[in-house]
DNA sequence: TTTATTGTTACTTTAGGGGTAACAAATGTT
DNA sequence: AACATTTGTTACCCCTAAAGTAACAATAAA
């Protein structure tokens, strides 16, 4: 029997807490409905030795119902019962676990001025805070449409609220989006997209300064996202600066005098 | 260093995907809100040999910050953020597999008449399965109070739609029940609690007959809890019969003469 | 009685995670 | 500059859970 049991959803069980064997031998079941261990080991290709334990384990947490006799067989418990206790469980571990978490932090908020960030979800992630604690002025560098269109609803938003400078490197390509946006010069252009630093290319993709005191800077190396948070005051002001003069000079006037 | 991690917490968070080490790295980064790895070491325990790596997979999974540096220090993402996006991976993984073991069920519902529960959670389940099923009569056996009572909401909820007899063994235990109860004969409290089978001794403690076709008996045999689902209909009416005898005389006419 | 099937047991193998020790590289100290 | 300390890395061992294998008793079927 080649029957293949979806590969996917026995990497799914699996993360859902099952063992391989379990989570094939439930998928058996479920799939025969009503089985002996013999059809399930046949269907599944768990070795038959294996398959009485498992049985009896799935039994034991109650993901199978047994009919005693010779041979014994076996039933499978609606899937959707059994995912739902198994989900509920882990929404509490998950909700004890981050009580716990926040009974630890016995110390102030240590709060270092530089930080780097790794992960996908982990640049977007810090992205939202620190737009969620923007209060008067927002200035925003994006050299990549995509990355910049996840944060569309909270830009939108933060627009009613503070004053918002959208810079990008070609206008052109920022044109579906719902902003105004104003363009650097080519120049500046030219030279963010291109920095070598140890052999190692740099692009820098996006750019954040909140407030004239906080700052996020998201630029890939080698094949590579990574972010820099900066808190310093004085370097936000020194981007700052750069960002101003990088704006074409029509637009630096009548908009920068302000500040 | 014996500020000792919370093992609960370590544990929780083993159960939601980190590993051992994983678990007390995060903690003790949460504890120091910012660290080198020699200090989350001397905190956590963990071999300083293996920080270094832990640490990594750490932050590229999102959970930590960095500032590169010797040392490197590390931050830790805020516990509500990172436990969110564990939880909502679960979530999703647990949607798919249900989605999944949804489509494979090809065959018909080969309902089998006799089944066997081994758990404490399928016992209630499919109890409650078959009172959601109840469309006329209902006949309910209890002995134990404190089972009974878990069903309250449900047996509740169905007087207004069946007809509903309540049996047990001892009228004064289940006084605190918001129902109306008979007792049986004292013969039949004495055989029911004390059926013993090839040495072991059989414990009846819940019994329900639906619509005269469905029935499940749960009974401890042991220090183990077990139950029976019985669809057979003729099996069904000769329990019922028993019951019906067993009820003490002055209940049985009034009541039973309509069925 | 023979044969096949069911269920059990004991053993091997493998992989992941954890622990230890030793070393190179970077930093600090005299 | 020489030395010591700390940081970060590497290689290795150990243990365990889980998977795979093989052989055997108990039961049912022929």
């Amino acid at each position: 029997m080649f029957s293949q049991l979806n590969p996917q959803l026995i990497r799914n069980l699996e993360r859902l807490g099952l063992t391989e064997n379990e989570a094939k031998v439930y998928v058996g079941v479920v799939s025969l409905r009503e089985a002996t261990a013999r059809e399930v080991h046949e269907l599944t290709n768990v070795p038959r030795a294996k398959i009485y334990e498992v049985l009896k384990v799935l039994a034991k947490k109650g993901y199978l119902e047994v009919r005693q006799g010779s041979p014994t067989y076996f039933r499978a418990v609606d899937p959707k019962q059994v995912i739902g206790k198994i989900k509920d469980e882990f929404i509490n571990c998950a909700i004890e676990a981050l009580d716990q978490l926040n009974e630890l932090s016995y110390e102030l908020p240590k709060t270092s001025p530089v930080w780097c960030i790794q992960s996908e979800w982990g640049i977007k992630n810090r992205i939202r805070e620190i737009l969620g604690g923007v209060k008067e002025e927002l200035i925003v560098f994006s050299s990549s449409p995509e990355f910049l269109q996840e944060f569309e609803a909270e830009l939108k938003k933060l627009e009613k609220t503070c004053r918002i400078t959208l810079i990008v490197n070609e206008l052109e390509r920022f044109k579906l989006l719902p902003f105004e946006f104003r363009e650097t010069t080519k120049e500046f252009t030219d030279f963010i997209t291109n920095i070598v630093i140890d052999g190692i290319r740099y692009d820098e993709e996006f750019f954040i300064i909140a407030d004239g005191k906080e700052s996020i800077g998201v630029h890939s190396a080698g094949n590579k996202r990574e972010a820099v948070v900066i808190k310093l005051p004085v370097v936000c002001y020194m981007q700052k600066m750069i960002y101003d003069r990088v704006l074409e000079p029509s637009f630096i006037k009548k908009d920068l005098k302000s500040v």
